[in-house]
DNA sequence: TCAGAGCGCTAAATCGATTAAGCAGACTAT
DNA sequence: ATAGTCTGCTTAATCGATTTAGCGCTCTGA
């Protein structure tokens, strides 16, 4: 059950195995290969069903044609758009993904980057997790080619690919103001994460540009690591606690899930009782009723400058920064539709 | 920037490359080699973070530690979610998982298991598109280990694991009619592979365990190769062209966001206007108002039994064939609530 | 005393490709 | 005639690990 290799061809065609790598690489005109002896080598690999052991191939070039994907889990809606774009892109290349969910948990994003390197990918796609500065630096000092997806790390110049996060949260909150709602809310998780802060930041300095008031108690936090059930109880505290409430911005996907579950827990209607706009698109926001207003990113280009600049690093040795920021998109539903004149 | 071999270790060591190799597999014991010796190449080895060139292991033992994935969409929520699970399980063996997307399309499927034989891939996970017969009877042919995944063919005796379809559709069928809907309707696509016919199939024996009327008229196809918007119009003059309609099932889970979608376009309310239940579990159908009442795939242990049963044909090579069927739980919720007093 | 076994380790082949170096033979130029 | 060049190919090293066969030594028992 062996595969046919070089030497096959090489025995059958009566040359030598290097004629034949030379053949099978494109290089006969370069390295002087006869005509004849070319077509012959062709004929048998294609006859012989010839195909290159990869490992082999690898062992000595030093290249896996092979990149890591490192999500925060591959099983959220955006994360596994992207990891479909990023498979089709990459295949345009001739590269395959091995992929991995970190869970916003440092402990296994290591692990995964372990794994990586054992398996020698040429290049890295990373979602990092907080903490990962030291991983991300090692990689970096040690020239891998990497793109970082999502989010990046202020502190560590490095190429990446995310959304426009100040834009997209500046949108929201803007929206809502000029929709007549006061007393809003944001509910987001207690990250220091970069993309996490800078929706903050956008939501606030739009407040600010209006100058509608946005007090410190109007941001709830939630840590990324409360259970299901505990998200749910502070959401429907952190409601229940500000009767005034208008409108609610969410500053991620899941969180707005979790929002819509808190809502329809409470008997209280989106839209109607309180106004409702999440970060990101999702299935579930384009099919509600009403539909929920989002920010949404753009996932496909988001996927695909990911792979270009990779591929880029990936050829030249130049080591121009690549930073990639995509603007985010309103998509106005009837979650938040009040306008001014409506206003009591 | 070339990392550490064990030469290098042997060489610290005073030792030879054998020894080392001999201490880093564990088989010191097996082998005889001293204590003494042993000890001081595991801490060197630790030391100089010795990681072992999976390539040159791969190229000797004709083993990648690598498993190939092949689902019909990435993208999609129970393949995402069979691909975490997959990848965290293969993670314990010391697997790593390269995937791809089929989209259903045969070309795409033999381009994957093209890539994937370069690349050495041990085993093979697939959901087969149709008409892949003869690429999955020659991955058997030269026992390659494989299960199928979600769906399989039955003229080749092959392991896989898969919900129970026939008792999915059939429960969703028997509740709808005991819930005392009349003018029941499928919706599926015109599909021979198996899952689907099955899914048909349990419905229908439903249908008429309970002696319920299932004309022919009452099952619309919708071709898998559809564009949404060609879909959704067909979906809609479908339910415009039966008035009397009282219940719907989709029989995937993007046929029933499809559904849900005309509805809406349609302006009717599911669970009032008509009763709405979908094979597949998702947020979407978990917090929509109404609950969209659905046939939940246990996706977790199906990804487990794809890898327990991967992992034992890659060890023993006794070829028993395992067939694992799971079954399917119908998720109660409100879309289709209306119980037999309520009949007018 | 000497064959045979046990011990602790090593030499060298091997997996399948790539690639630097080089070797005959034909031809060219001086 | 002789050095130099070009042609068309081959030899052999190499990537980093695994693995078979076996080497040199000590010890044991008859």
């Amino acid at each position: 059950m062996k595969g046919i290799s070089i030497k096959d061809i090489a025995k059958q065609a009566g040359v030598s195995p290097t004629t034949v790598s030379f053949v099978l690489n494109g290089k006969a005109k370069e390295k002087r290969i006869s005509e004849q002896v070319s077509k012959k080598i062709l004929k048998l690999a294609s006859k012989l069903k010839y195909k290159p052991n990869q490992l082999a191939r690898g062992l000595r070039t030093g290249k896996t044609k092979t990149i890591g994907l490192i999500v925060e889990d591959i099983a959220n809606h955006f994360f596994a758009n992207v990891a479909k774009i990023v498979e089709e892109e990459a295949d345009k290349y001739g590269y395959k993904v091995l992929y991995g969910s970190t869970e916003d948990n440092i402990t296994k994003a290591r692990g995964l980057l372990d794994v990586l390197e054992y398996r020698q990918v040429d290049g890295y796609i990373i979602t990092p997790t907080p903490g990962m500065d030291k991983e991300i630096e090692a990689l970096k000092h040690a020239r891998k080619p990497m793109v970082l997806l999502d989010r990046y790390l202020p502190q560590i110049p490095t190429n990446y690919v995310m959304v426009n996060n100040f834009q997209g949260a500046y949108d929201a909150a803007d929206y809502l103001v000029k929709c007549g709602y006061k007393n809003i809310a944001l509910v987001t998780i207690p990250s220091e994460q970069i993309q996490m802060k800078e929706r903050l930041d956008g939501f606030t300095a739009a407040m600010k540009a209006h100058q509608a008031p946005f007090p410190r108690k109007m941001t709830k936090k939630i840590p990324f690591a409360a259970t299901k059930d505990e998200a749910l109880s502070e959401i429907k505290s952190f409601i229940l606690g500000n009767p005034d409430l208008e409108a609610i911005f969410f500053s991620t996907n899941y969180l707005g899930i979790y929002g819509m579950e808190a809502f329809k827990e409470l008997g209280l209607t989106i839209g109607k009782d309180i106004a409702f706009i999440s970060f990101d698109d999702h299935d579930l926001f384009r099919l509600y009723s009403p539909g929920i207003t989002c920010v949404a990113q753009p996932i496909h280009d988001i996927a695909r400058h990911v792979i270009q600049v990779l591929m880029n690093e990936l050829d030249n040795n130049h080591n121009e920064i690549n930073q990639v920021i995509l603007p985010a998109t309103l998509v106005k539903r009837e979650s938040c539709s009040r306008v001014k004149s409506q206003k009591a």
